[in-house]
DNA sequence: AAGAAATCATACCGAATAGTATGATTCTAG
DNA sequence: CTAGAATCATACTATTCGGTATGATTTCTT
């Protein structure tokens, strides 16, 4: 019994999979329903059968794409060497954002986002915002800092600095040069604040 | 004599400025050739007799929207005061950001940007280039810093921390913020690398 | 096995678009 | 003033795309 309903789940899944692939190579406006349909190995009336039009598929899309692409780099906020926890925070957060899937979707929605502000902020206002309180809290009981958020947002700011240049087509730095980025952010940043990393 | 030449000119201009108007607001994809057209008070058949294709008129535009966008905030780096040069330098380097006109370019030449990596490498390579000499020669020389890029790409990060901001949705900084965030940012800098203002 | 739901294959509609064609009209040069 | 150009106005072609319609076929339920 239910047969059927896994089987629409799963015809559902395989049109979301389909459409985030095409969505985020063609983008928006140049990717068709008919490329979406024969990607997800289905016809374009089963496609309209679950997604009532282009834009609903398009929103449910990025709903999708964020399930699939959260990180959990502050599992790495556990560990008691606070310099070590810090570091290797930094590093995760880096790769994560420099990953393909993480650069098409950035490009996708800075790119829509002129159009549609309210699909950009929500689609952001959600991902980060467990992550963004484990920093906070970390920063405030490990570090003795009251109100880190201006700390958070220089230190995150400056980890991005690989992942905006390689958005205007700068080559991608090696693993050997994320790592001196994020100890040089992390040297900054402790020394700029005056943070004492016991 | 020579004043069909000029009239040739001014209409290239005309259609190259309603060119980037409609493509910033539009998108390349979604920008026809008509709407340009009208948009530059001419005939499509005018605009084709400059201009061969859509894709050569984009690259045109992108030429014309570069010259164009030229800011001098580097001016602010002769002022004698070394931290008041730096400090006016972030200020105009935030708010040149920040303008209508540079988040579109961006935005445009990112959504772009991931099929035609060429144009968005070209595209940012040559702007920034000269601003960015005199910025190294001014860490060198009034800093006393040899080698300063990593000072300079850990500043020019933290800079940009509101203009991505704004390009994910969240609303944009008051003067008052945007001073800030440029001592702040600048402090951070300072302190954090060891630099000798004096 | 039989009826119902989902899917397929295919064709179609209306709108928009890049690019071309043509003939009339205006502007410039000599 | 006149010849040649640039431009205009308009229409056309071929294609693409979002979305719908239809009738056949498969798949699940009972």
């Amino acid at each position: 019994m239910g047969k059927i309903e896994t089987r629409k789940k799963l015809k559902r899944r395989a049109i979301l999979d389909a459409a985030c692939d095409v969505f985020l190579v063609e983008g928006y406006v140049t990717a068709s329903m008919d490329r979406i349909a024969a990607a997800a190995g289905v016809t374009k009336q089963t496609v309209y059968r679950y997604f009532s039009s282009k834009e609903e598929l398009f929103g449910e899309a990025l709903k999708h794409m964020r399930e699939a692409g959260e990180e959990e780099f502050e599992t790495h906020l556990t560990n008691p060497d606070t310099r070590a926890a810090l570091l290797d925070y930094a590093v995760g957060f880096i790769r994560a954002h420099l990953s393909d899937s993480h650069l098409e979707v950035y490009r996708l929605l800075i790119a829509e986002g002129g159009k549609s502000p309210e699909l950009t902020r929500t689609f952001f206002s959600v991902g980060p915002e467990d992550t963004d309180r484990e920093l906070t809290a970390f920063f405030r009981q490990r570090l003795g800092v009251d109100h880190p958020e201006t700390a958070i947002r220089l230190w995150t700011a400056m980890l991005l600095a690989p992942r905006n240049e390689v958005l205007i087509g700068l080559p991608a730095p090696s693993v050997r040069q994320v790592e001196d980025h994020a100890r040089m952010s992390l040297d900054v940043l402790v020394t700029g604040m005056g943070l004492e990393v016991r």
